[in-house]
DNA sequence: ATTTTCAAAATTTTCGAGATTTTGCTATAA
DNA sequence: TTATAGCAAAATCTCGAAAATTTTGAAAAT
């Protein structure tokens, strides 16, 4: 099962960056070719990654790499600004030097490559990159607040997340306008202000609400 | 496939009333005689069940219920006090007329069969129904919210929480204690009053919460 | 008495074939 | 031409058994 755990592994790196299209289908029977295993085996891996989100399932039909949403990336935005928002400060209350080491470590690290990439003429090799260090940032904000769930949750969403984003926006403008936005959720978790983290929290992840006729519950709070 | 989708269902249940002892093994082999199908068909199943959080999965180990973790109840207390209170308050912004017949409706059963189970001596063939009702109200609370992803993040944790607090509690005296608390949330929702509504959610779910030593970072909010 | 070793037993994982259902194509009728 | 029906091919689902791994338990060694 080491191996089982290694595909499964290697197919939701697949579904969250852009090596499949929405909406194909995912044959377990040409999958095993691939990966060198049973049709079975696939077929369990992929009921894994359907209950994660991943993946779509219908009776009968198989699975898909679930469509394009604009409706569903809003949703995952509003729970990303709800988890993350709480995550950020139970960990403000609860992380003490240690994590605000950590996170200033992560910032640093992101922040370097925003830079190189702002600077380039054409960054696609340094994305990938990119997104694994602004996973870790994120991760790493939430990471002190104490509750496994919470963060477990959040691992959830932020994959789904990243799966609708990833192919909605192949241009990768937005990435330089990240820049002041991380470092100012830094600023405000490391000056312990807990209603401007939930702000800053916020506004970074807004952008991706345009287009919703509702307001964020919460929003109304985080003045 | 409609019948592992019943097995799916009749096991979850299983698994969220007290049919199961926490750590036992759950052993495909032994389970597929229960449904009468094969056991390949059962670890399809409890692989997808292990995905919910209702059952744990180790690596040639097979799988197992999850332990009773007074810690785990705490964290999915504050899961739920989280998305409620979001849900909720979405919910009375968008929800209108329609919702509020329906969360009344829901109340009027809750509270219909809280009364009867404050009267008699031995309520256990009630309580059954009580956690079906009870299950109605919260979801119903948050039903016009207008995000999926919420409802089914809710729905995660709320099986969860069922299944540690089902075993912890066995006496139901606190059910007699409900009945004031949902109609104080149902009161505050019906008089669009966002900030009570959050509060008496809150209150409602806090005494799940005992023995933590950190505070809820929407705590200090909702007041 | 405790630890180590090793083989038998039990459990878990993997697999491919057979049964069932869906899909796509062609022929026929309206 | 459009629609329907029937048929063949393809895909999905179920199953039991073989292969791999872990656990058990008894005998041997310390």
């Amino acid at each position: 099962m080491e191996s089982e755990n290694k595909i499964y592994r290697e197919l939701k790196k697949r579904l969250t960056t852009d090596t499949y299209n929405h909406g194909q289908k995912l044959r377990a029977e040409v999958l095993r070719d691939e990966f060198g295993c049973s049709a079975s085996t696939v077929r369990e891996i992929l009921f894994r990654l359907a209950s994660d989100g991943l993946v779509n399932f219908q009776d009968q039909r198989g699975f898909r790499v679930p469509d394009l949403s604009p409706t569903k990336l809003i949703e995952l935005t509003h729970m990303r600004i709800l988890l993350e928002s709480e995550g950020a400060v139970l960990s403000i209350r609860q992380g003490g030097v240690g994590w605000e080491a950590s996170l200033t470590a992560a910032h640093h690290k992101l922040s370097h490559l925003e830079k190189r990439i702002h600077a380039r003429e054409d960054p696609t090799d340094l994305v990938d990159l990119w997104f694994t260090s602004e996973k870790e940032f994120h991760q790493t904000l939430i990471s002190a607040c104490g509750s496994t769930t919470l963060k477990h949750m959040h691992s959830l969403i932020y994959a789904q997340f990243r799966q609708q984003l990833m192919k909605a926006d192949r241009r990768f403008d937005f990435i330089s306008n990240n820049i002041k936005q991380h470092s100012d959720i830094l600023e405000a978790t490391l000056a312990a202000d807990e209603a401007l983290t939930r702000k800053r929290v916020h506004d970074h992840l807004a952008r991706h609400l345009t287009g919703q006729t509702a307001t964020l519950a919460s929003e109304s709070d985080a003045k």
